[in-house]
DNA sequence: GACTTAATGATAATGATTGTCAAATGCAAT
DNA sequence: ATTGCATTTGACAATCATTATCATTAAGTC
Protein backbone atom coordinates (compact mmCIF):
# COMPACT_ATOMS: atom_id res chain seq x y z
CA UNK A 1 0.00 0.00 0.00
CA UNK A 2 1.43 3.34 -0.88
CA UNK A 3 0.52 6.60 0.36
CA UNK A 4 0.54 9.21 -2.00
CA UNK A 5 0.82 13.19 -0.79
CA UNK A 6 0.21 16.29 -3.59
CA UNK A 7 3.20 17.93 -2.81
CA UNK A 8 1.58 20.98 -5.34
CA UNK A 9 -0.96 21.15 -2.91
CA UNK A 10 0.57 20.99 0.34
CA UNK A 11 2.62 24.19 -0.97
CA UNK A 12 -0.82 25.60 -1.66
CA UNK A 13 -1.34 25.94 2.32
CA UNK A 14 -0.74 29.81 2.95
CA UNK A 15 -0.65 30.27 -0.83
CA UNK A 16 -2.23 33.24 -2.14
CA UNK A 17 -3.85 33.33 -5.86
CA UNK A 18 -2.50 36.82 -7.13
CA UNK A 19 -2.58 38.45 -9.98
CA UNK A 20 0.31 38.16 -11.01
CA UNK A 21 0.88 34.44 -10.35
CA UNK A 22 -2.18 34.14 -12.76
CA UNK A 23 -0.80 35.63 -15.39
CA UNK A 24 2.84 33.96 -15.07
CA UNK A 25 0.37 31.07 -15.17
CA UNK A 26 -1.21 32.46 -18.33
CA UNK A 27 1.99 33.30 -19.67
CA UNK A 28 3.03 29.59 -19.85
CA UNK A 29 -0.38 28.62 -21.49
CA UNK A 30 0.18 30.97 -24.15
CA UNK A 31 3.95 30.40 -24.48
CA UNK A 32 4.55 26.94 -25.71
CA UNK A 33 8.24 26.47 -25.92
CA UNK A 34 10.56 26.88 -22.84
CA UNK A 35 11.30 30.47 -21.95
CA UNK A 36 13.50 32.41 -19.85
CA UNK A 37 12.34 34.38 -17.11
CA UNK A 38 13.36 37.45 -18.66
CA UNK A 39 11.22 36.18 -21.53
CA UNK A 40 7.94 35.34 -19.84
CA UNK A 41 8.21 39.09 -17.55
CA UNK A 42 8.76 40.44 -20.99
CA UNK A 43 5.66 39.25 -22.76
CA UNK A 44 3.99 39.84 -19.96
CA UNK A 45 4.67 43.64 -20.27
CA UNK A 46 4.10 43.70 -23.75
CA UNK A 47 0.65 41.88 -23.27
CA UNK A 48 -0.01 44.58 -20.63
CA UNK A 49 -0.24 42.39 -17.19
CA UNK A 50 3.30 43.89 -16.30
CA UNK A 51 4.52 41.82 -13.34
CA UNK A 52 7.87 42.68 -11.37
CA UNK A 53 11.24 40.43 -12.86
CA UNK A 54 11.49 39.46 -9.05
CA UNK A 55 8.12 38.11 -8.46
CA UNK A 56 8.31 36.49 -12.27
CA UNK A 57 11.30 34.45 -10.94
CA UNK A 58 10.20 33.43 -7.56
CA UNK A 59 6.46 33.18 -9.42
CA UNK A 60 8.45 30.67 -11.73
CA UNK A 61 10.78 28.77 -9.25
CA UNK A 62 7.37 27.79 -6.58
CA UNK A 63 5.57 26.33 -9.72
CA UNK A 64 8.27 24.46 -10.39
CA UNK A 65 9.23 23.20 -7.21
CA UNK A 66 5.82 22.41 -6.72
CA UNK A 67 6.22 20.43 -10.21
CA UNK A 68 3.84 22.62 -11.89
CA UNK A 69 6.48 23.25 -14.60
CA UNK A 70 9.32 21.75 -16.16
CA UNK A 71 12.61 23.43 -15.42
CA UNK A 72 15.58 22.88 -17.74
CA UNK A 73 18.77 24.28 -17.38
CA UNK A 74 20.56 24.98 -20.78
CA UNK A 75 23.76 25.03 -21.69
CA UNK A 76 24.23 28.71 -20.98
CA UNK A 77 23.25 28.03 -17.35
CA UNK A 78 20.25 29.90 -18.11
CA UNK A 79 16.94 27.72 -16.51
CA UNK A 80 14.51 28.11 -19.22
CA UNK A 81 10.57 26.62 -18.04
CA UNK A 82 7.63 25.79 -19.74
CA UNK A 83 3.98 24.19 -18.55
CA UNK A 84 4.76 20.52 -17.91
CA UNK A 85 1.61 17.74 -18.42
CA UNK A 86 1.66 15.52 -15.97
CA UNK A 87 4.13 12.54 -16.71
CA UNK A 88 7.80 12.85 -15.95
CA UNK A 89 9.66 13.20 -19.75
CA UNK A 90 12.26 14.76 -21.16
CA UNK A 91 12.68 17.06 -24.41
CA UNK A 92 14.40 17.70 -27.32
CA UNK A 93 15.24 21.66 -27.76
CA UNK A 94 16.01 23.63 -30.36
CA UNK A 95 19.10 25.82 -29.34
CA UNK A 96 17.97 28.81 -31.64
CA UNK A 97 14.37 29.17 -31.34
CA UNK A 98 13.35 27.06 -28.19
CA UNK A 99 10.98 24.45 -30.33
CA UNK A 100 10.45 21.84 -27.80
CA UNK A 101 9.67 17.91 -28.55
CA UNK A 102 8.40 16.14 -25.49
CA UNK A 103 10.19 12.42 -25.62
CA UNK A 104 9.09 9.91 -23.23
CA UNK A 105 12.35 7.41 -21.87
CA UNK A 106 11.02 4.78 -19.37
CA UNK A 107 14.28 2.99 -19.72
CA UNK A 108 16.31 5.62 -19.20
CA UNK A 109 13.93 6.32 -15.80
CA UNK A 110 14.42 3.05 -14.45
CA UNK A 111 18.34 2.96 -15.25
CA UNK A 112 18.83 6.14 -13.33
CA UNK A 113 16.95 4.57 -10.68
CA UNK A 114 18.76 1.47 -10.39
CA UNK A 115 22.57 3.29 -10.34
CA UNK A 116 21.62 5.64 -8.07
CA UNK A 117 20.27 2.78 -5.62
CA UNK A 118 23.49 1.08 -6.07
CA UNK A 119 25.55 3.34 -5.54
CA UNK A 120 23.67 4.36 -2.25
CA UNK A 121 22.75 7.50 -3.51
CA UNK A 122 19.67 9.41 -2.07
CA UNK A 123 17.52 12.16 -2.54
CA UNK A 124 18.33 11.93 -6.73
CA UNK A 125 17.37 13.79 -9.38
CA UNK A 126 18.38 13.45 -13.27
CA UNK A 127 18.60 15.49 -16.21
CA UNK A 128 18.26 14.05 -19.87
CA UNK A 129 17.77 17.07 -22.15
CA UNK A 130 18.51 16.79 -25.93
CA UNK A 131 19.48 20.28 -27.17
CA UNK A 132 20.32 20.74 -30.83
CA UNK A 133 18.74 22.87 -34.42
CA UNK A 134 15.56 22.15 -35.24
CA UNK A 135 14.52 21.37 -39.39
CA UNK A 136 13.51 24.97 -39.61
CA UNK A 137 17.26 26.35 -37.66
CA UNK A 138 19.15 23.86 -39.49
CA UNK B 1 34.85 3.35 -44.51
CA UNK B 2 35.04 6.06 -41.95
CA UNK B 3 37.10 8.53 -41.78
CA UNK B 4 38.02 10.52 -38.39
CA UNK B 5 39.51 13.28 -37.66
CA UNK B 6 40.40 14.22 -34.27
CA UNK B 7 39.41 17.48 -33.36
CA UNK B 8 41.19 17.98 -30.18
CA UNK B 9 44.33 18.37 -32.60
CA UNK B 10 43.21 20.42 -34.81
CA UNK B 11 42.29 22.61 -32.55
CA UNK B 12 46.25 22.46 -31.49
CA UNK B 13 47.17 24.43 -34.20
CA UNK B 14 48.21 27.24 -33.44
CA UNK B 15 48.02 26.89 -29.83
CA UNK B 16 50.72 27.76 -27.66
CA UNK B 17 52.34 25.71 -24.69
CA UNK B 18 52.02 28.06 -21.59
CA UNK B 19 52.88 27.34 -18.05
CA UNK B 20 49.46 28.26 -17.14
CA UNK B 21 47.78 25.78 -19.33
CA UNK B 22 50.06 23.24 -17.92
CA UNK B 23 49.17 24.04 -14.42
CA UNK B 24 45.64 23.87 -15.03
CA UNK B 25 45.75 20.71 -16.71
CA UNK B 26 47.90 19.44 -13.73
CA UNK B 27 45.01 20.87 -11.16
CA UNK B 28 42.82 18.22 -13.26
CA UNK B 29 44.52 15.51 -12.53
CA UNK B 30 45.06 16.18 -9.23
CA UNK B 31 41.38 16.98 -8.45
CA UNK B 32 39.41 13.60 -8.98
CA UNK B 33 35.96 15.22 -8.69
CA UNK B 34 33.95 18.22 -10.64
CA UNK B 35 35.42 21.60 -9.97
CA UNK B 36 34.54 25.42 -10.63
CA UNK B 37 36.40 27.53 -12.88
CA UNK B 38 37.04 29.20 -9.28
CA UNK B 39 37.58 26.50 -7.43
CA UNK B 40 40.54 25.05 -9.88
CA UNK B 41 41.69 29.01 -9.83
CA UNK B 42 41.86 28.98 -6.10
CA UNK B 43 43.32 25.93 -5.78
CA UNK B 44 46.02 26.62 -8.24
CA UNK B 45 46.45 29.85 -6.28
CA UNK B 46 47.43 27.78 -2.75
CA UNK B 47 49.20 25.30 -4.39
CA UNK B 48 51.52 28.47 -5.66
CA UNK B 49 51.11 28.37 -9.23
CA UNK B 50 48.83 30.98 -9.26
CA UNK B 51 46.82 31.51 -12.89
CA UNK B 52 44.48 34.51 -13.69
CA UNK B 53 41.27 33.78 -13.20
CA UNK B 54 40.30 34.40 -16.66
CA UNK B 55 42.50 32.41 -18.46
CA UNK B 56 41.73 29.59 -15.87
CA UNK B 57 38.34 29.81 -17.84
CA UNK B 58 39.50 29.94 -20.87
CA UNK B 59 41.41 27.29 -20.76
CA UNK B 60 38.72 24.94 -19.21
CA UNK B 61 36.52 26.15 -22.02
CA UNK B 62 39.34 25.48 -24.36
CA UNK B 63 39.97 22.12 -23.16
CA UNK B 64 36.44 21.15 -22.83
CA UNK B 65 35.51 22.08 -26.65
CA UNK B 66 38.63 20.09 -27.64
CA UNK B 67 37.32 16.79 -24.97
CA UNK B 68 40.04 16.90 -23.15
CA UNK B 69 37.60 17.59 -20.01
CA UNK B 70 34.29 16.92 -19.48
CA UNK B 71 31.48 19.97 -18.52
CA UNK B 72 28.21 19.28 -16.33
CA UNK B 73 26.50 22.18 -15.84
CA UNK B 74 25.07 21.98 -12.31
CA UNK B 75 21.62 22.64 -11.45
CA UNK B 76 22.21 26.06 -10.18
CA UNK B 77 23.53 26.94 -13.66
CA UNK B 78 27.25 26.68 -12.63
CA UNK B 79 29.86 24.93 -14.86
CA UNK B 80 32.17 22.20 -13.42
CA UNK B 81 34.84 20.17 -14.80
CA UNK B 82 36.43 17.55 -14.53
CA UNK B 83 39.65 15.48 -16.83
CA UNK B 84 37.62 12.94 -18.75
CA UNK B 85 38.80 9.30 -19.78
CA UNK B 86 38.22 9.00 -24.03
CA UNK B 87 35.11 7.28 -23.39
CA UNK B 88 31.57 9.16 -23.97
CA UNK B 89 30.28 8.79 -20.53
CA UNK B 90 27.87 10.37 -18.14
CA UNK B 91 27.99 10.91 -14.28
CA UNK B 92 26.42 10.40 -11.10
CA UNK B 93 27.54 13.57 -8.85
CA UNK B 94 26.94 14.46 -5.22
CA UNK B 95 24.93 17.99 -4.77
CA UNK B 96 26.93 18.38 -2.12
CA UNK B 97 30.82 16.90 -1.92
CA UNK B 98 30.77 16.71 -5.62
CA UNK B 99 31.79 12.73 -5.30
CA UNK B 100 31.58 11.32 -8.76
CA UNK B 101 30.63 8.47 -10.27
CA UNK B 102 31.03 7.69 -13.70
CA UNK B 103 28.44 5.61 -15.22
CA UNK B 104 28.24 4.33 -19.13
CA UNK B 105 24.47 3.82 -20.57
CA UNK B 106 24.98 2.26 -24.46
CA UNK B 107 21.32 2.64 -24.55
CA UNK B 108 20.79 6.08 -23.65
CA UNK B 109 23.20 7.19 -26.29
CA UNK B 110 21.38 5.35 -29.03
CA UNK B 111 18.19 6.33 -28.10
CA UNK B 112 19.03 10.07 -28.02
CA UNK B 113 20.83 9.63 -31.77
CA UNK B 114 17.62 8.13 -32.85
CA UNK B 115 15.30 10.37 -31.42
CA UNK B 116 16.88 13.51 -32.56
CA UNK B 117 17.14 11.98 -36.38
CA UNK B 118 13.44 11.05 -36.22
CA UNK B 119 12.89 14.71 -35.69
CA UNK B 120 15.39 15.88 -37.95
CA UNK B 121 17.23 18.10 -35.57
CA UNK B 122 21.15 18.26 -36.31
CA UNK B 123 24.14 19.33 -34.29
CA UNK B 124 22.56 17.41 -31.05
CA UNK B 125 24.28 17.22 -28.01
CA UNK B 126 22.59 15.56 -24.62
CA UNK B 127 23.24 15.75 -21.62
CA UNK B 128 22.45 13.27 -18.74
CA UNK B 129 23.25 13.60 -15.18
CA UNK B 130 22.59 12.48 -12.27
CA UNK B 131 21.95 14.29 -8.66
CA UNK B 132 21.94 13.40 -5.71
CA UNK B 133 23.55 12.98 -2.24
CA UNK B 134 26.22 10.56 -2.01
CA UNK B 135 26.43 7.65 1.18
CA UNK B 136 28.76 10.17 3.22
CA UNK B 137 26.67 13.24 2.57
CA UNK B 138 23.41 11.56 3.24
C1' DG C 1 68.61 37.17 -30.14
C1' DA C 2 64.81 39.36 -32.80
C1' DC C 3 60.09 39.07 -34.43
C1' DT C 4 55.53 37.87 -34.84
C1' DT C 5 51.54 36.64 -32.75
C1' DA C 6 49.03 34.16 -29.31
C1' DA C 7 48.39 34.24 -24.32
C1' DT C 8 48.06 36.37 -19.93
C1' DG C 9 46.05 39.03 -16.19
C1' DA C 10 44.07 42.92 -13.88
C1' DT C 11 40.02 44.98 -14.14
C1' DA C 12 35.73 46.52 -16.02
C1' DA C 13 31.44 45.03 -17.97
C1' DT C 14 27.68 42.01 -18.56
C1' DG C 15 23.79 39.30 -17.40
C1' DA C 16 21.14 36.21 -14.67
C1' DT C 17 19.54 35.56 -10.25
C1' DT C 18 18.73 36.76 -5.32
C1' DG C 19 18.12 39.88 -1.30
C1' DT C 20 15.80 43.90 0.83
C1' DC C 21 12.08 46.25 2.70
C1' DA C 22 8.37 49.53 2.57
C1' DA C 23 3.96 49.61 0.44
C1' DA C 24 0.09 46.99 -1.41
C1' DT C 25 -3.16 43.31 -1.25
C1' DG C 26 -5.48 38.61 -0.52
C1' DC C 27 -8.24 36.48 2.66
C1' DA C 28 -10.47 35.14 6.85
C1' DA C 29 -13.07 36.66 10.56
C1' DT C 30 -15.98 40.09 12.18
C1' DA D 1 -18.07 45.86 3.65
C1' DT D 2 -14.39 46.64 7.07
C1' DT D 3 -10.65 45.35 9.87
C1' DG D 4 -6.47 42.83 10.87
C1' DC D 5 -2.60 40.63 9.55
C1' DA D 6 0.48 37.80 7.13
C1' DT D 7 1.82 37.14 2.49
C1' DT D 8 3.16 39.22 -1.73
C1' DT D 9 4.74 42.65 -4.63
C1' DG D 10 8.04 45.64 -6.95
C1' DA D 11 11.73 48.81 -7.49
C1' DC D 12 16.28 48.67 -6.69
C1' DA D 13 20.54 47.16 -4.77
C1' DA D 14 23.62 43.35 -4.22
C1' DT D 15 25.72 39.05 -5.60
C1' DC D 16 27.95 35.84 -8.41
C1' DA D 17 29.53 33.52 -12.49
C1' DT D 18 31.16 34.48 -16.81
C1' DT D 19 32.92 37.42 -20.64
C1' DA D 20 35.21 41.39 -22.79
C1' DT D 21 39.05 44.67 -22.97
C1' DC D 22 43.58 45.75 -23.79
C1' DA D 23 48.19 46.79 -22.52
C1' DT D 24 51.93 43.73 -21.28
C1' DT D 25 54.28 39.26 -21.43
C1' DA D 26 56.11 35.26 -23.42
C1' DA D 27 55.98 30.95 -27.07
C1' DG D 28 57.85 29.39 -31.01
C1' DT D 29 60.17 30.31 -35.33
C1' DC D 30 63.77 32.07 -38.24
Amino acid sequence: MTIRIKVSHMATVGIRTTKQRTAVAEALTELDDFRSTQEIHEYLRERGDSVGLATVYRTLQSLSAAGDVDVIVREDGESVYRLCSEAHHHHLVCRKCGFTVEVEGPAVERWAESISTTHGFTQVSHTFEIFGLCPNCS
